[in-house]
DNA sequence: GGGACTGTATGGTTTCCATCGAACACTCTG
DNA sequence: CAGAGTGTTCGATGGAAACCATACAGTCCC
Protein backbone atom coordinates (compact mmCIF):
# COMPACT_ATOMS: atom_id res chain seq x y z
CA UNK A 1 0.00 0.00 0.00
CA UNK A 2 1.25 3.18 -0.87
CA UNK A 3 2.10 5.43 2.28
CA UNK A 4 1.89 9.16 2.60
CA UNK A 5 5.47 10.41 2.95
CA UNK A 6 6.58 12.85 5.81
CA UNK A 7 4.03 14.22 7.91
CA UNK A 8 1.52 11.74 6.38
CA UNK A 9 -2.50 12.14 6.25
CA UNK A 10 -4.38 11.29 9.02
CA UNK A 11 -6.78 8.51 8.96
CA UNK A 12 -9.21 10.09 11.27
CA UNK A 13 -11.79 12.33 10.55
CA UNK A 14 -10.42 15.90 10.07
CA UNK A 15 -11.70 18.48 12.64
CA UNK A 16 -14.81 19.98 11.51
CA UNK A 17 -14.84 24.26 11.81
CA UNK A 18 -17.14 26.87 11.81
CA UNK A 19 -17.86 29.81 9.13
CA UNK A 20 -17.06 32.93 10.86
CA UNK A 21 -19.98 34.31 9.12
CA UNK A 22 -22.30 31.52 10.61
CA UNK A 23 -21.63 32.67 14.53
CA UNK A 24 -23.86 34.79 16.18
CA UNK A 25 -22.18 37.35 18.63
CA UNK A 26 -24.63 35.28 21.22
CA UNK A 27 -22.51 31.94 20.49
CA UNK A 28 -19.01 33.61 20.81
CA UNK A 29 -20.16 35.27 24.39
CA UNK A 30 -21.51 31.92 25.43
CA UNK A 31 -18.34 30.14 24.62
CA UNK A 32 -16.32 32.60 26.30
CA UNK A 33 -18.17 32.74 29.31
CA UNK A 34 -17.32 29.47 30.19
CA UNK A 35 -14.23 29.39 32.62
CA UNK A 36 -12.36 26.69 31.52
CA UNK A 37 -12.91 27.77 27.45
CA UNK A 38 -11.54 31.53 28.58
CA UNK A 39 -8.29 29.73 30.11
CA UNK A 40 -7.71 27.44 27.08
CA UNK A 41 -8.34 30.54 24.68
CA UNK A 42 -6.15 33.23 26.58
CA UNK A 43 -3.47 29.93 26.97
CA UNK A 44 -3.85 29.38 23.43
CA UNK A 45 -3.00 32.56 22.91
CA UNK A 46 0.32 33.43 24.57
CA UNK A 47 1.59 30.10 22.58
CA UNK A 48 2.80 29.84 18.88
CA UNK A 49 0.47 28.49 16.70
CA UNK A 50 -0.01 24.98 16.07
CA UNK A 51 2.18 24.35 19.29
CA UNK A 52 -0.12 23.20 22.08
CA UNK A 53 -1.64 19.93 22.31
CA UNK A 54 -5.02 19.89 23.43
CA UNK A 55 -3.55 17.66 26.36
CA UNK A 56 -1.11 20.31 27.18
CA UNK A 57 -3.28 22.81 28.77
CA UNK A 58 -3.53 23.48 32.40
CA UNK A 59 -7.46 22.93 33.34
CA UNK A 60 -9.10 20.83 35.93
CA UNK A 61 -11.03 18.38 33.95
CA UNK A 62 -10.75 15.32 32.75
CA UNK A 63 -10.45 14.66 28.73
CA UNK A 64 -13.55 13.88 27.87
CA UNK A 65 -14.96 17.77 29.46
CA UNK A 66 -11.52 18.87 27.57
CA UNK A 67 -12.71 16.93 24.26
CA UNK A 68 -16.21 18.62 24.39
CA UNK A 69 -14.99 22.32 25.49
CA UNK A 70 -12.62 22.23 22.57
CA UNK A 71 -15.39 21.41 19.97
CA UNK A 72 -17.49 24.49 21.20
CA UNK A 73 -14.50 26.41 20.72
CA UNK A 74 -14.29 25.38 17.28
CA UNK A 75 -17.92 25.85 16.38
CA UNK A 76 -17.57 29.43 17.84
CA UNK A 77 -14.53 29.91 15.24
CA UNK A 78 -12.71 30.59 17.81
CA UNK A 79 -10.09 27.43 17.49
CA UNK A 80 -8.93 25.62 14.73
CA UNK A 81 -7.02 22.36 15.14
CA UNK A 82 -5.20 19.99 12.93
CA UNK A 83 -3.76 16.33 12.96
CA UNK A 84 -0.09 16.08 14.06
CA UNK A 85 0.71 11.86 14.43
CA UNK A 86 -1.31 11.20 17.53
CA UNK A 87 -1.88 14.67 18.54
CA UNK A 88 -4.52 17.34 17.84
CA UNK A 89 -2.46 20.26 17.66
CA UNK A 90 -4.87 24.22 18.21
CA UNK A 91 -4.45 27.46 16.67
CA UNK A 92 -6.16 30.84 17.79
CA UNK A 93 -8.06 31.88 14.54
CA UNK A 94 -7.49 35.92 15.98
CA UNK A 95 -7.73 37.83 12.97
CA UNK A 96 -10.78 35.56 11.37
CA UNK A 97 -12.24 35.99 15.06
CA UNK A 98 -11.23 39.64 15.42
CA UNK A 99 -12.37 40.46 11.65
CA UNK A 100 -16.17 39.06 12.52
CA UNK A 101 -16.20 40.54 16.31
CA UNK A 102 -13.58 43.26 16.49
CA UNK A 103 -12.04 43.69 20.02
CA UNK A 104 -13.77 40.98 21.44
CA UNK A 105 -10.59 38.69 21.60
CA UNK A 106 -8.95 41.82 23.01
CA UNK A 107 -11.11 42.54 25.67
CA UNK A 108 -10.67 38.69 27.27
CA UNK A 109 -7.19 38.42 26.47
CA UNK A 110 -6.77 42.09 28.61
CA UNK A 111 -6.03 40.24 31.69
CA UNK A 112 -9.31 41.79 33.74
CA UNK B 1 -46.94 63.36 58.11
CA UNK B 2 -44.16 65.21 55.70
CA UNK B 3 -44.51 63.85 52.13
CA UNK B 4 -41.52 64.70 49.68
CA UNK B 5 -42.95 67.07 47.50
CA UNK B 6 -42.67 66.19 43.15
CA UNK B 7 -41.12 63.22 42.10
CA UNK B 8 -41.85 61.57 45.69
CA UNK B 9 -39.50 59.38 47.57
CA UNK B 10 -39.71 55.73 47.10
CA UNK B 11 -40.60 53.44 50.50
CA UNK B 12 -39.43 50.38 48.36
CA UNK B 13 -35.88 49.18 48.69
CA UNK B 14 -33.84 50.91 46.48
CA UNK B 15 -32.43 48.86 43.59
CA UNK B 16 -28.83 47.62 44.36
CA UNK B 17 -26.01 48.59 41.26
CA UNK B 18 -23.13 47.17 40.60
CA UNK B 19 -19.42 49.16 40.76
CA UNK B 20 -18.38 48.44 37.38
CA UNK B 21 -14.46 47.27 38.93
CA UNK B 22 -15.89 44.43 40.58
CA UNK B 23 -17.53 43.08 37.47
CA UNK B 24 -15.24 40.28 35.49
CA UNK B 25 -15.34 39.96 31.92
CA UNK B 26 -16.70 36.53 32.56
CA UNK B 27 -19.91 38.16 34.16
CA UNK B 28 -19.96 40.51 31.49
CA UNK B 29 -20.15 37.94 28.89
CA UNK B 30 -22.44 35.39 30.73
CA UNK B 31 -25.05 38.62 30.88
CA UNK B 32 -24.92 39.28 27.14
CA UNK B 33 -25.26 35.62 26.42
CA UNK B 34 -28.68 34.97 26.80
CA UNK B 35 -30.91 36.08 24.62
CA UNK B 36 -34.08 37.31 26.78
CA UNK B 37 -30.77 39.51 27.99
CA UNK B 38 -29.85 40.74 24.85
CA UNK B 39 -33.30 41.93 23.48
CA UNK B 40 -33.54 43.83 26.97
CA UNK B 41 -30.13 45.31 26.39
CA UNK B 42 -30.07 46.07 22.93
CA UNK B 43 -34.31 47.44 23.04
CA UNK B 44 -33.22 49.80 26.24
CA UNK B 45 -30.34 51.27 23.65
CA UNK B 46 -32.85 52.13 20.76
CA UNK B 47 -34.80 54.26 23.81
CA UNK B 48 -33.41 57.33 25.54
CA UNK B 49 -32.19 57.26 29.57
CA UNK B 50 -35.43 56.81 31.73
CA UNK B 51 -38.10 56.38 29.22
CA UNK B 52 -38.47 52.74 29.62
CA UNK B 53 -40.27 50.81 31.99
CA UNK B 54 -39.35 47.17 33.18
CA UNK B 55 -42.67 45.92 32.26
CA UNK B 56 -42.70 47.98 28.28
CA UNK B 57 -40.35 45.23 26.86
CA UNK B 58 -41.77 42.78 24.10
CA UNK B 59 -40.31 39.39 25.48
CA UNK B 60 -41.66 36.45 25.56
CA UNK B 61 -41.43 35.60 29.35
CA UNK B 62 -43.40 35.95 32.74
CA UNK B 63 -43.03 38.80 34.92
CA UNK B 64 -40.94 37.02 37.52
CA UNK B 65 -38.24 35.73 34.83
CA UNK B 66 -38.30 38.88 33.76
CA UNK B 67 -37.22 40.56 37.07
CA UNK B 68 -34.87 37.79 37.29
CA UNK B 69 -33.23 39.43 34.37
CA UNK B 70 -33.10 43.15 35.17
CA UNK B 71 -31.65 41.56 38.68
CA UNK B 72 -28.67 39.94 36.26
CA UNK B 73 -28.51 43.10 34.05
CA UNK B 74 -27.96 45.33 37.50
CA UNK B 75 -24.96 42.69 38.88
CA UNK B 76 -23.53 43.13 35.58
CA UNK B 77 -23.14 46.96 35.39
CA UNK B 78 -25.33 46.71 32.29
CA UNK B 79 -28.65 48.93 33.63
CA UNK B 80 -29.37 50.83 36.32
CA UNK B 81 -33.14 51.64 37.48
CA UNK B 82 -35.18 53.96 39.49
CA UNK B 83 -37.85 53.96 40.84
CA UNK B 84 -40.29 56.36 39.70
CA UNK B 85 -43.80 55.94 41.26
CA UNK B 86 -45.41 52.73 40.70
CA UNK B 87 -42.87 51.79 38.00
CA UNK B 88 -39.35 50.78 37.24
CA UNK B 89 -37.28 53.03 34.97
CA UNK B 90 -34.11 52.09 33.08
CA UNK B 91 -31.29 53.47 31.35
CA UNK B 92 -28.56 51.44 29.82
CA UNK B 93 -25.44 52.92 31.71
CA UNK B 94 -23.65 53.07 28.28
CA UNK B 95 -20.27 55.13 28.99
CA UNK B 96 -19.47 53.55 32.30
CA UNK B 97 -19.88 49.88 30.86
CA UNK B 98 -17.80 50.77 27.65
CA UNK B 99 -14.97 52.82 29.93
CA UNK B 100 -14.99 48.83 31.77
CA UNK B 101 -15.00 46.84 28.84
CA UNK B 102 -14.41 49.06 25.63
CA UNK B 103 -16.43 47.94 22.21
CA UNK B 104 -18.51 44.84 24.17
CA UNK B 105 -21.25 46.84 24.10
CA UNK B 106 -20.59 48.38 20.66
CA UNK B 107 -20.37 44.90 19.34
CA UNK B 108 -23.80 43.46 20.67
CA UNK B 109 -25.29 46.39 19.87
CA UNK B 110 -24.57 46.07 15.71
CA UNK B 111 -27.51 43.84 15.11
CA UNK B 112 -24.87 40.68 13.92
C1' DG C 1 2.55 -7.03 16.85
C1' DG C 2 2.41 -5.14 21.64
C1' DG C 3 2.00 -1.25 24.43
C1' DA C 4 2.06 3.63 25.64
C1' DC C 5 -0.09 7.82 24.29
C1' DT C 6 -3.68 11.09 22.62
C1' DG C 7 -8.12 12.32 21.71
C1' DT C 8 -13.18 11.03 20.79
C1' DA C 9 -17.64 8.69 21.68
C1' DT C 10 -21.04 6.83 24.90
C1' DG C 11 -23.92 6.62 28.94
C1' DG C 12 -25.27 8.33 33.21
C1' DT C 13 -25.00 11.74 37.04
C1' DT C 14 -25.09 16.20 38.89
C1' DT C 15 -25.33 21.03 38.83
C1' DC C 16 -26.98 25.26 37.20
C1' DC C 17 -30.26 28.41 35.37
C1' DA C 18 -34.39 29.98 33.05
C1' DT C 19 -39.06 29.64 33.75
C1' DC C 20 -43.68 29.62 35.87
C1' DG C 21 -47.60 30.02 39.37
C1' DA C 22 -48.88 32.04 43.35
C1' DA C 23 -48.41 35.28 46.86
C1' DC C 24 -46.79 39.65 48.53
C1' DA C 25 -45.44 44.81 48.63
C1' DC C 26 -45.90 49.24 46.94
C1' DT C 27 -48.02 53.06 44.05
C1' DC C 28 -51.51 55.53 41.99
C1' DT C 29 -56.48 56.49 41.03
C1' DG C 30 -61.30 56.47 41.69
C1' DC D 1 -60.63 52.31 51.40
C1' DA D 2 -61.20 49.32 47.25
C1' DG D 3 -59.19 48.18 43.00
C1' DA D 4 -56.01 48.21 39.16
C1' DG D 5 -51.27 48.29 37.82
C1' DT D 6 -46.26 47.21 38.46
C1' DG D 7 -42.59 44.67 40.11
C1' DT D 8 -40.30 41.40 43.57
C1' DT D 9 -40.00 37.07 46.31
C1' DC D 10 -40.78 32.26 47.08
C1' DG D 11 -41.00 27.40 45.88
C1' DA D 12 -40.92 24.11 42.52
C1' DT D 13 -40.02 22.28 37.90
C1' DG D 14 -37.84 21.25 33.42
C1' DG D 15 -34.10 21.29 30.43
C1' DA D 16 -29.52 22.36 29.09
C1' DA D 17 -24.84 21.75 29.95
C1' DA D 18 -20.70 20.34 32.40
C1' DC D 19 -18.63 16.50 34.25
C1' DC D 20 -16.76 11.68 35.00
C1' DA D 21 -15.68 6.65 34.15
C1' DT D 22 -15.41 3.59 30.80
C1' DA D 23 -14.65 2.06 26.34
C1' DC D 24 -13.03 2.83 21.75
C1' DA D 25 -10.19 4.53 17.60
C1' DG D 26 -5.84 6.09 15.67
C1' DT D 27 -0.80 7.03 15.96
C1' DC D 28 3.85 6.36 17.38
C1' DC D 29 7.79 3.64 19.13
C1' DC D 30 10.11 -0.55 20.56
Amino acid sequence: MAREAGRGASHRAAPVHARLDDVTVQEALAALADPVRLTLVRELASSDDWTRSCGSFDVPVGKPALSHHFAALRAAGLVEQRDEGARRVNRLRREEFDARFPGLLALVLRGD
